[in-house]
DNA sequence: AATGCTATATGTATAATTCATATATTTGAA
DNA sequence: TTCAAATATATGAATTATACATATAGCATT
């Protein structure tokens, strides 16, 4: 069953993915699984964490925006892993996205005080 | 030109929509236009509001979904309109929002605290 | 031997958004 | 008085993001 997300009862909050995998970054390189667990464990997307399979398209279509470089390191006692980091262009955007965050936030507030008329 | 919101440059933020236009005909019914208008005085969705066309869907759909009901009126000296108004569904689900609303802020908090790491 | 974790990736369906466009009436300005 | 702008609703089409399923494969534990 689809379509958790169409209501009022709305799981994760679009588009926060992005900065959220960028964020992470910004704390040491990382590779996607643990990108993954990171951000489950700061609880960021609920308690079952942001899809793996989106946190992987999204590092590819960053990594293609030129916002991360991925480095793929093959290891004989354990499964490949591509560890990926800011380039200058990444962290630009990410002080973009400090302020739409933050503008983001003030749009909730307004709504939020539409709701709470009455 | 596209694409204007898949960076950080974001501009609405999706899904605020529907509990945008709900909290509108909180505070009296409604009719589209005006509801677009309303929301663009509060400026939630930025100097130039929210797309007419998106408010317009988002009525119909919310009508579908048993949360609103509209009344169209046809007049002699104006172009039709449809007031809408909440149903009792339609509160209960605004409820619903107030807690996703907060969840999502604290979300977007969780990002900002790691996009200020350092 | 079987299960579960680590690790990455794609296929597909759906939902939401954006922009363009169509239609029609009314109001105000040049 | 003609033309533009505002009021009012709606659909078509393209894109983006998300969600869920699935595939692959090595390693660790029981």
């Amino acid at each position: 069953m689809r379509n958790k997300n169409t209501s009022c009862t709305g799981n994760n909050l679009p588009r926060l993915v992005r900065p959220a995998i960028m964020g992470a970054l910004l704390i040491r390189p990382m590779h996607g699984y643990e990108i993954s667990k990171t951000l489950e464990d700061m609880g960021i997307f609920g308690k079952e964490g942001a899809d793996l399979s989106g946190i992987y398209r999204a590092l590819n279509q960053l990594q293609k925006e030129g916002k991360l470089v991925g480095k793929l390191e093959k290891s004989s006692t354990a499964p490949a892993k591509k560890t990926y980091s800011l380039t200058q262009s990444g962290k630009d955007c990410l002080c973009c996205w400090k302020s739409t965050l933050n503008s983001y936030k003030s749009q909730i507030d307004s709504v939020l005080n539409l709701l709470n008329k009455k």
